[in-house]
DNA sequence: CCAGAAACATAGGAGTCCTATTAATGAATC
DNA sequence: GATTCATTAATAGGACTCCTATGTTTCTGG
């Protein structure tokens, strides 16, 4: 019966984040087109703009959660584009190295999301606590193998969760010194470094000392 | 300064859900591959099944986010294989009603989806948190015309939202007669009708009067 | 009745995405 | 060092997605 009930409420939340899923995907092809792009070219590319060093192909599979050909195929298409370019990997002569031309990097100006319209809506509480939320599923989902690791600071070796419970900057980075909010963590830092296992035991406690109730002003 | 941090967070949240949708779509893959059917045919099967009474070539698109040929496409290689039909529309003889053939109707047992195994590790307040913010951003895209109308409770005229403000079970819906809580919110309830503007300006107050805590129990 | 709008289908083209296979290299073992 | 096994990527071939542009039919409002 309650489990049901749990079923049936996990189901919606699949379905909501399904339909939010159609209006970027739809959000990404309107995006791209103006510049001759589809929806897979444009994800390969915006991955590439946060990993100056390059992915390797087998990378870009992962992260892309397709399998290795398809991403040879839309390479193909963004170097005849002249947008990416494939490098050696000197430490792996079989391996090749996808890195965003140059002039590709720039961000361009990105038609707007409707997703992003919508995000106004919500408080600044709602934000920090859907943050919160999906940083806990995306985690999940490594945990799981479900998608490889993912560069956020609660898998981070430098995190250090919960260091001032009262202030509205609970949380450290060791790597930079300096505190910050729920609101303030990353996704996708540059400077990741996995935590090993004691870490990462630690910085899950974000997830189950404190309140629901994130930091709110402004 | 605070406007560039909101516009940071809001890119967060964006990247996250991406990050979510990807997954959803590898899922999708996977759990239709067996079956000899792709993404974009299986969205069609799925969406299918919740309306017995069949969907216009047109309303598809709509609710796909895909153009018009696209989806005569996917329901062209769909009836190649049997699992849907396209009938003719009583009330306007252009029109061409696609439903699912009975024996695709079924539902069948699906390849567990990564996003639910991790949708488990949620607690009930964040489960029940995570679906009122996404019925919110949903709404908000309905009412930024981004996706045509959902059969949501907080669309419908049957709704009266925080009637027993103090219970579990705080909202009413007029059809059936019966209370209900934030965690039994429908996105695509079958008996929805769409409610005119005063009864959406009431049912927006879902989102404003109540605290951001929602019952939590069990 | 007629012009314009609307619903689909068709055509043609680029590209996604898959499985299966091949070629080349790296790593481990004898 | 040679052999074997695993890994990396490219290739081939096929079904299909997704687009724009266009044509056909039907509906709707003067």
């Amino acid at each position: 019966m309650a489990e049901n009930e749990n079923n049936a409420l996990r189901q919606r939340l699949l379905d909501g984040l399904e339909r939010i899923a159609t209006v970027l995907r739809e959000d990404s092809r309107r995006g791209a087109a103006p510049f001759g792009l589809n929806v897979a070219q444009d994800s390969i590319l915006r991955l590439l703009r946060t990993r100056p060093s390059g992915l390797r192909i087998r990378a870009l599979a992962g992260q892309l959660g397709v399998r290795q050909p398809t991403i040879t195929d839309s390479v193909n298409a963004l170097e005849r584009k002249g947008l990416v370019a494939r490098h050696a990997d000197p430490s792996d002569s079989r391996a090749t190295i996808v890195k965003a031309a140059p002039h590709a990097l720039p961000e361009r100006a990105r038609v707007r999301s409707a997703v992003a319209a919508a995000l106004e809506d919500l408080s600044s509480a709602e934000c920090a606590g859907l943050l919160r939320t999906l940083i806990k599923l995306i985690r999940g989902l490594q945990l799981r193998n479900a998608i490889p690791p993912q560069r956020m600071c609660v898998t981070c070796k430098y995190f250090r969760p919960n260091v001032y419970p009262d202030g509205d900057a609970p949380h450290y980075c060791a790597l930079v010194n300096a505190p910050f909010g729920d609101r303030a963590l990353r996704l996708d830092c540059p400077e990741h470094e996995e935590a090993g296992p004691a870490e990462a035991a630690q910085s899950w406690q974000i997830f189950q000392s404190r309140a629901h109730l994130p930091e709110a002003r402004e």
